[in-house]
DNA sequence: TATCTATTTGGCAATATAGCAAAATAAGAA
DNA sequence: TTCTTATTTTGCTATATTGCCAAATAGATA
């Protein structure tokens, strides 16, 4: 890896870091719909609100999501459009992996049976 | 969060953190072209073999490459095409985030300026 | 069999991440 | 100003990740 290639793998890298958490995930994936804030996110999840807080923070800074405060709440929302389809890119190889444990499972059913 | 929800999180943020991180996205985006074995890829990233055979084995464990094994060589790929739309998201993200950080920069100058 | 080469695995130290509780901020409302 | 509510930050512990070296494995080949 040459500096410059590090650098840009580094770059995106973080990105895909960001969304490697289950509680981040999910938040993204429920702000696709509307705006939400943190107290509200707290409760979706069932975490603490600063553990949520932390990981608004880790996306924000990734650029995933973006703020805008009103009085004492902050509302958070996505920044960028071409995150459903990454989350759908990522869907795609959970399908085919159930697909295919699913087709082993018919094989090891087929040769207990014979 | 409902257990099917977390679970389901839990599955695709899998896939997310596999490529959350920078030799392992590298390897991801070299694999678009062609194939490569253990000792190439160790080469391209500047890694120890065995650094780099962890990195595989977790990509694999993601679902993201599948491997094929050649006299000792093992030949890795990718398993999903899919991954080409991923990695296209997020490089928007980051082209966005440089449009933005060049407008700041711009508006920074015009401010020092008057 | 002995040996060589490619790969994987075990062990270990350094570092990073996650989560909660408590303290600190910020912005309104009484 | 004091109180209240929403959020962020700090401090801390537990856990996970990373990377290298060395040892183990798996296939060729002499």
């Amino acid at each position: 890896m040459k500096p410059n290639e590090k650098l840009r793998s580094e770059a995106v890298a973080k990105i895909f870091k960001a969304l490697g958490h289950p509680s981040r995930l999910f938040i993204v994936e429920n702000l696709r719909d509307s705006e939400h804030c943190v107290c509200e996110l707290s409760q979706m999840v069932g975490a603490d609100m600063s553990t949520i807080s932390r990981h608004l923070s880790i996306l924000k800074q990734a650029g995933i999501v973006k703020d805008r405060k009103e009085g004492t709440t902050v509302y958070y929302s996505l920044a960028c459009s071409c995150l459903s389809q990454m989350v759908t890119g990522a869907e795609n190889i959970i399908r085919r992996e159930i697909e295919a444990n699913t087709a082993l499972h018919l094989v090891s059913e087929y040769e207990e049976r014979s």
